[in-house]
RNA sequence: GCGCCUGUAGCUCAGCUGGAUAGAGCAACUGCCUUCUAAGCAGUGGGUCAGGAGUUCGAAUCUCUUCAGGCGCACCA
């Protein structure tokens, strides 16, 4: 767990901090009430490794012009050891800090020393957090949304994994409530349809309209037959409920299987019925008076929270709504699991229901702070430079399985990635399937293809990677070189910035930069020179890359290809 | 009508808790392969950060307002 650039940040931090009470000591500033000391990486290189404001900050406070401050804590400053250079004063200012060479040639023994684990770090102190996304209803195939919430609850939960929690995958599998029985009625009067004709049952208005639903009676008559043309009602379509329900979740499964995803928990709302944990919930929410009957249907005083409108919690027919047991099974994440935090990934068609959400949390004792929405953008999809609603293949709606046909999984784990949650996300097929340098993807896989290439050239002539302890790092001193050290040092500090902004695009922007950086030193700097020490030097700093890239498309699940 | 999200280069988007000259990719144009993979690199052009007002040493970033687009406002999930 070693992170360069906090390491860095501290010492200048100290040396900051030591340097005001210094000057107020020899009354060269008032008395100054010094907040959180913000230490930013400077956009242009000349400003040096890092930068701070302070001066700026506290220019009220200290009835002094910035730059005088700033003077002032420069000739305060005290450098001996640590890996800081050079001071200086710059602009309105500023305070800019070189650091040594030394400091990012660590960069090279922290990689060597945790390899495949370096970047991780321990923001999380092992808290149990939850990550449940997808949770696509399993009456139908899923859809672009569920295949962006997919890939992006996946690679967050991995961040967070990465940045020191305990993390659980999980899949809400809504097989209870209302829809269940809309898919029951569809599926019967699709059986009965395809046995005695389109005229025999009439297929219910707000059933679902979907070809899939013939598809399982299909099956089910094949292996069935119209037996249950005589069976009572009831009865057949909890047979043709249970039959089709089960083929799509084993479906959903798989394609999730296949798109990268493993779930630690597949958690079925219809057990929050069996363990009677729904009607605990209403109960409990009514003993604390925040329900009340209105036209025969129990309310939940949703007003009293935040939330713009109450909502229905049990019909008037006595059975509980989609949010009664969405109450009792966020109830059950906390308090039943012991989750210490929860986070949901919706669709932006949910967004509504975000703040009665947050006011059940309160309402039934939890901390609605624990409990993070993230609101995800729909996703358009284009082909040939259209918006294209339809899959090629099947002329329905596209699935990811279609997705998955058309592009690969790499591709399309990386894109959902490369945006964040909250903008909305054009799909380029054309662009996810090129196999071009239009395709981003590949340019990273293309410059981890490309060090593996070097490394093995140079094993064939018997040459290998070797430990620092034998290799004069000071070598590396080309622009390209320090560029790229620089960025190795950062990936600790992003994995935490992804983490806390719940952002794993972020973590594919780095390793895109990352990319990008390696493809101008190969450019500029060969490896394989005369000067054998150089060699060696340049040799550890891509073996280097290589382990670094190959961290961040592990976390991704994005695979890192030796060769292309 | 009310609420949430979005508006940055021709296109798709970055811009981390306000900071120094607003960036990248694609598209356009110009160069670079007899030496480690050209799925690559270097360079050029391209901007009233949707408009307006405010807050302050300093605003793409914060506040207000107008405009445009998306989504939501069920005893559906």
């Amino acid at each position: 767990m070693i992170n360069l650039v906090e390491i860095a940040k501290n010492q200048i931090n100290d040396a900051i901090e030591k340097s005001v009470s210094k000057a107020i000591a020899a009354q060269q500033l008032p008395q100054v009430q010094l907040d959180e000391i913000v230490i930013e990486v400077p956009r242009e290189k000349q400003h040096g490794d890092f930068a701070t404001n302070v001066a700026m900050q506290i220019t009220r406070q200290a009835k002094k012009a910035p730059r005088m401050i700033a003077d002032i804590l420069i000739n305060h400053m005290a450098l001996h050891d640590t890996y800081i250079e050079k001071v200086e004063v710059a602009g309105p200012g500023f305070i800019n800090f070189h650091l040594k060479k030394e400091w990012l040639y660590q960069v090279l023994i922290a990689i060597e020393k945790e390899g495949a684990d370096y970047g991780k770090i321990n923001i999380g102190n092992n808290q149990k957090v939850m990550v449940e996304f997808v949770s696509a209803n399993p009456t139908g195939p899923m859809h672009m949304g569920n295949a962006r919430g997919g890939a992006l609850g996946d690679c967050l939960a991995s961040v967070l994994d990465w940045a020191g929690y305990d993390v659980t995958r999980e899949f809400y599998v809504n097989d209870a409530g209302n829809q269940i029985e809309k898919f029951g009625i569809s599926l019967e009067a699709r059986y009965i349809q395809l046995l005695k004709g389109e005229d025999a049952f009439p297929f219910p208005e707000d059933g679902y309209h979907g070809e899939d639903i013939k598809d399982h009676m299909r099956d089910f008559i094949a292996l069935e037959g119209d037996k249950y043309l005589d069976v009572e009602s009831e009865e057949r379509k909890q047979a043709f409920v249970a039959f089709a329900l089960k083929r799509n979740i084993d479906k959903l499964k798989a394609d999730l299987k296949a798109y990268g995803i493993e779930y630690d928990v597949w958690f079925h709302e219809s057990w929050l019925y069996e363990s009677n944990e729904v009607q605990e919930t209403i109960d409990y929410l009514t003993e604390k008076g925040y329900t009340y009957k209105d036209e025969d249907a129990l309310w939940f005083k949703a007003t009293e929270f935040g939330a713009e409108k109450d909502v229905v919690l049990v019909r008037n027919n006595g059975i509980p709504t989609y949010f009664a047991a969405d109450i009792a099974y966020h109830r059950n994440k906390f308090v039943k699991r012991g989750f210490e935090r929860v986070i949901d990934i919706w669709g932006a068609d949910h967004h509504g229901h975000v703040a009665r959400m947050k006011g059940a949390m309160q309402a039934i004792g939890c901390d609605p702070d624990k409990l993070d929405i993230i609101i995800m953008q729909l996703v358009r999809l284009f082909r040939n430079g259209e918006i294209a609603r339809m899959s090629k293949r099947t002329g329905r709606a596209v699935t990811l399985s279609d997705l998955l046909e058309e592009t690969s999984v790499d591709a399309a784990r990386f894109f959902f990635n490369m945006r964040q949650a909250g903008s909305h996300l054009d799909f380029d097929l054309d662009l996810a399937v090129s196999q071009s340098n239009e395709n981003p993807v590949y340019y990273v896989q293309y410059a981890h293809a490309r060090i593996c290439s070097i490394i093995n050239l140079l094993a064939q002539e018997g040459i290998k990677v070797q430990s620092t302890d034998k290799l004069n790092l000071s070598r590396l001193i080309e622009p390209e070189e320090i560029e790229l050290l620089k960025k190795l040092a950062e990936l600790p500090e992003e994995i935490k910035g992804a983490a806390l902004s719940m952002e794993p695009s972020r973590i594919t922007r780095y390793v895109l930069d990352l990319a990008s950086l390696f493809h101008s030193f190969y450019n500029a700097c060969r490896v394989k020179v005369e000067d054998e020490e150089l060699m060696m030097a340049r040799l550890k700093l891509v073996d280097s890359v290589r382990i670094v890239i190959k961290n961040v498309l592990n976390m991704l699940k994005i695979s890192a290809p030796e060769q292309m």
